[in-house]
RNA sequence: GCGGGUGUAGCUCAGUUGGUUAGAGCGCCAGAUUGUGGCUCUGGAGGUCGUCAGUUCGACUCUGAUUACUCGCCCCA
C-alpha cells in the first residue's frame, strides 16, 4: 500500500459535480460575449457594477419569492463562521437592487441608472446540456424610468447584442403581468376558474393555486395545459391604463422591427416582475432554447430600503449563448513573432532583442522548447505565431537576425539588424 | 428531485454467443531532413476497458450498486 499522503487528493482531481473548468476556445467565446455586450451597452448608456457573489439569504429571500423554485430548492446557502446566513448568489438582480439602496446611487426618477454586471451565478439544480450548478449571466438593469419606451429599448440593447455576437432569428417573448391592481383582479377570477378543476390538476400546481396562481399557467404537465387553455387571459383583466402600457410597448416594438410573439402564458419564475416579462429565444429543437430574460419590476427597489421606483432589466445566459457560437466567429488571436535562438549561445541576444520588442508594444513569444530548429519553427506555429525571428551564428556575424513571415513566400529569412527590425515590422508587417 | 441512454488511448470511436497479447483514425514523440513548420514515408510511446462488488474455470463483454456525462421531466439563463 502506497501510505502517501496525498492520494485521497490526487483522486478527487475532478470538479465538483456541475461545476466546470473554463479556458481555451470555450474561455474565448465567454470573452467575445462579454466584450460584444459591454461594447454594445456602453453605446446605450450603461455602466459596469461588480457586485458579491454572496449575500445574506433574505436578500434573494425577500425578493425573488419564498415560494419561487430558485429559493426553495436550487439556492446554495450556509452558514458562516459568525453565524450569518449566507447564500451563493442565484441571479444577479437582487444584489445590484441592494448595491443601489446600500450605496444610495439612485435619488430620483431624473437620474436614472443603467448598470450592466457580469459573471457566475449558483443553482443547486440537476446538471444538464446548457445547464450547471456553477453558470454565467450577463446582466442589465435600468432602474428610474417608467415607460414602455425603456421597456422597448431594453430589449433592443438585448437584440443588438444578439445581431453583434452573430446570432440570427432570436425571438422576442413577451407578456404582460399588469400593475398591482390588475394582477389582483385577475388572480381572483383565475383562481375562481382554476378551483372548478382542482380535482384534475397536478399536485404542484394544487400547491400553487393557494400560494402562486398564475404560474400555473407555466407548467408542463399536459392535464394543467389543456385546463389552462380556456382559463380566463390577463389581457382581459388589465386597467385601462395598464392595457395602454402594454399595447405601446408591442407598437414600438413594431416600429424597430423587432420579432415577437406575445404569449399570455409566459409568467416566469421569480415573482419580482410586473408588467412587462419577456424571453429571447431562439428555435432549436431543444427545451434549451431561453437565452434570457427579464422584465420590469415595479417596487423592487423599494424592498430594499430604498425610493419606491421601478425597474426594468434582463440577464443573458452566457453558456447558452456560448452553445451556439462557432469558434469561426471569434475575432482572430492577434498576430505575433516568435523569438527562437538556434543555440544556447543566443540567449543573451535574444533576451535583448525580446525586451526591445516588448517595449515597442510586439506581441512577442519566446520558443525554448523543441531539439532542434525544425522543431522550434514548428511549435511557434503552432503556438499561433505569425512571424519567426532566428538569431543564430550566421544572424551573429553580421549583426543580424533572420525575419520570416509563415504563409507568406516573398518574406522569408529576411536579414535586418536589429535596429532594422522594429520600424520594419512596424511598417511592413503593421505590428 | 424523477425517468431513459452512454462511459474502451489526449480526441472521435470499433471490439464477434464471455476465451489467452484490447484495435483504428486523428493527435503526440522520434527519424528520413545536423539552420526553417504545413505534404509524404518509416518507426515509437500511450489503457486499472469510469469505480466497487457479484456470477463464472475465465469478464471490456453478464448482474447489481455507485459515479460522471447526456437526453427528457420539473425548473430556469
Amino acid at each position: 500500500m502506497d501510505e502517501n499522503p496525498n492520494n485521497e487528493l490526487r483522486e478527487k482531481v475532478a470538479p465538483i459535480r456541475g461545476m466546470k473548468d473554463l479556458y481555451g476556445v470555450d474561455f474565448r467565446k465567454y470573452q467575445f460575449i462579454i466584450d460584444v455586450a459591454t461594447r454594445i451597452a456602453n453605446k446605450f448608456g450603461y455602466q459596469l457594477i461588480e457586485t458579491p457573489i454572496v449575500e445574506q439569504t433574505a436578500v434573494f429571500q425577500r425578493s425573488l419569492g419564498d415560494e419561487s423554485d430558485v429559493v426553495s430548492k436550487e439556492m446554495y446557502s450556509f452558514v458562516d463562521k459568525g453565524g450569518e446566513d449566507i447564500t451563493l448568489r442565484p441571479e444577479g438582480t437582487a444584489g445590484v437592487m441592494r448595491a443601489i439602496s446600500s450605496n444610495k446611487l439612485l435619488v430620483n426618477n431624473n437620474n436614472p441608472l443603467k448598470l450592466m454586471y457580469y459573471g457566475p451565478m449558483f443553482r443547486y439544480d440537476r446538471p444538464q446540456k446548457g445547464r450547471y450548478r456553477q453558470f454565467h449571466q450577463i446582466g442589465f438593469e435600468h432602474i428610474g424610468e417608467k415607460s414602455p419606451y425603456t421597456d422597448v429599448v431594453n430589449i433592443a440593447l438585448a437584440m443588438d447584442i444578439f445581431k453583434n455576437i452573430g446570432l440570427c432569428g432570436v425571438v422576442v417573448h413577451i407578456n404582460t403581468l399588469g400593475g398591482a391592481v390588475s394582477r389582483e383582479k385577475y388572480a381572483k377570477a383565475l383562481v375562481e376558474y382554476l378551483n372548478k378543476y382542482e380535482q384534475q390538476l397536478s399536485a404542484v400546481s394544487k400547491c400553487r393555486l393557494k400560494k402562486n396562481p398564475l404560474r400555473i399557467l407555466d407548467s408542463k404537465e399536459p392535464t394543467d395545459i389543456d385546463i389552462c387553455t380556456n382559463a380566463p387571459k390577463i389581457q382581459d383583466f388589465l386597467t385601462p391604463d395598464d392595457k395602454k402600457y402594454f399595447d405601446t410597448v408591442l407598437e414600438l416594438l413594431k416600429l424597430w422591427s423587432i420579432d415577437y410573439e406575445v404569449d399570455p402564458k409566459l409568467v416566469r419564475g421569480l415573482d419580482y416582475y410586473t408588467h412587462t416579462t419577456f424571453e429571447f429565444k431562439i428555435p432549436n429543437g431543444s427545451y434549451q432554447d431561453a437565452l434570457g430574460g427579464g422584465g420590469r419590476y415595479d417596487g423592487l427597489l423599494k424592498l430594499f430600503g430604498g425610493n419606491d421606483i421601478s425597474g426594468v432589466g434582463f440577464a443573458l445566459g452566457a453558456e447558452r449563448i456560448m452553445m451556439l457560437l462557432n469558434e469561426k466567429i471569434l475575432p482572430p488571436l492577434g498576430r505575433k513573432v516568435a523569438v527562437i535562438p538556434v543555440s544556447e549561445n543566443e540567449f543573451a541576444d535574444v533576451f535583448e532583442l525580446m525586451a526591445t520588442l516588448l517595449d515597442e508594444q510586439v506581441p512577442t513569444e519566446l520558443i525554448l522548447t523543441g531539439s532542434n530548429l525544425k522543431k522550434r519553427v514548428e511549435i511557434a506555429t503552432k503556438r499561433g505565431c505569425s512571424h519567426l525571428i532566428v538569431i543564430g551564428d550566421d544572424e551573429k556575424k553580421q549583426c543580424n537576425v533572420a525575419l520570416t513571415e509563415i504563409d507568406n513566400p516573398k518574406l522569408r529569412n529576411i536579414l535586418l539588424s536589429k535596429n532594422k527590425l522594429i520600424s520594419f515590422l512596424k511598417e511592413e508587417c503593421n505590428f
